[in-house]
DNA sequence: TAGATTGTTAATCGATTAACAATC
DNA sequence: TAGATTGTTAATCGATTAACAATC
């Protein structure tokens, strides 16, 4: 559809532009200016108008946009309006932490499979979906697919699974090992690196007392 | 210590070379360029020297840099160097997923108290910690301190608990609930928007067909 | 020494903010 | 209409990359 590259910078504030329209469809909002919206997001007026520029003209000129019309454009835009199938690979806490989450269900991702190699974990249930050894995950993904595989294993596992994935199809990657994966360009990765995330709060929180007066 | 302050791009990138750093200490590798650690991290080696110039100079004229020494100082502005106190609110799969990953011991992050609403959770010890109620929280805290709180609970109960908080000094917060918490600037904040990523990479799935030629 | 690689300044690139004509 | 707010162009700001003198 939209034919130039968006800016990587633009995308991840799509979710948060999501997030925040919801609210104010849940608050009965029916109509917001770029102003208002960007003292709610402290962020500014001139960048939500740029920002969603980039896809199409939302707004209605002395008006502001429609919080219904825009959230569920914004929806189109990020795919959440397709239904996708997702695998979790790895049934440890963090595993499991994501299958039960159910706010992805409502965002059209739906948990169809449960993968590790712990055979103790074998078959036991979460929401429904029986835990798979791994050696499974080839003829479980010829049979049923798979759009996205969260990877919720140790980093010396990681790469070897991607492989595998890769082999098989799955056109995206949900990271969350502490290894950055190399993939083939066909494949889309995203990373949750906790780790990375732990040491930039301890550094704000190492070089706070600068900035306190 | 440094007076100027660092740009966020800067300090985001720190992780990244602390574990790239890490992973050729396990190899024995002894002295890297930026150059080749740049052709390693798929960054420039340009972008490598600017960033660590920003903190000292590091590196040694015609050598490059001793992977060891790096290692430390890079561990030391991202203040792993002293240890912190952890505490994690919502004792759910992610929490308990947090609480058992031992990784973050090794950087110096020790789990002290773990709370939860939930009473059938009392007492259930993880990593050797027993289960709190989230009422008992202001007890302990004032007790025994804590430096970083993990808040891996609803959305609906994250402003509240923050407020908490701050009301007992907590200087950082690693937020994992899906809202934008508002703090007083004494206050460090973290995001892990799970979601967000999800959607982040959903849209990278859904626009990836116009970069396949 | 000669080759290699740094630290740093300058040039480029991209992203954010400001300004304003168009118009509902 | 008059007031409000958009979409978009221009100006600014910040971050990345290139270039190179200094020197181990």
């Amino acid at each position: 559809m939209e034919k130039k590259t968006i800016s990587p910078a633009v995308i991840r504030r799509l979710p948060r532009y999501y997030r925040y329209l919801g609210e104010l469809l849940d608050l009965g909002v029916e109509g917001i200016s770029s102003c208002e919206l960007s003292k709610r997001m402290h962020s500014t007026a001139s960048q939500i108008r740029q920002d969603l520029n980039n896809f199409d003209s939302f707004g209605h000129l002395g008006y502001g946009y429609d919080v219904k019309n825009l959230h569920d454009k914004i929806g189109e835009i990020l795919g959440l309006d397709q239904s996708r199938n997702l695998i979790v690979i790895g049934a440890g806490h963090l595993g499991q932490a994501i299958a039960n989450y159910a706010q992805f269900e409502r965002m059209g991702f739906a948990l169809t499979g449960l993968f590790d190699v712990n055979p103790d974990l074998a078959g036991k249930k979460v929401r429904g979906i029986s835990i798979l050894m791994l050696d499974d995950l080839e003829r479980f993904v010829q049979e049923h697919g798979a759009d996205i595989a969260a990877l919720t294993i140790p980093k010396d596992a990681a790469q070897s699974v991607a492989r595998r994935l890769m082999r098989l199809g799955v056109p995206a990657i949900w990271n969350f090992a502490h290894v950055d994966l190399e993939v083939g360009e066909k494949t889309v990765v995203e990373n949750v690196h906790l780790s990375d995330s732990l040491m930039e709060l301890s550094y704000n929180l190492t070089s706070r007392r600068c900035d306190q007066k």
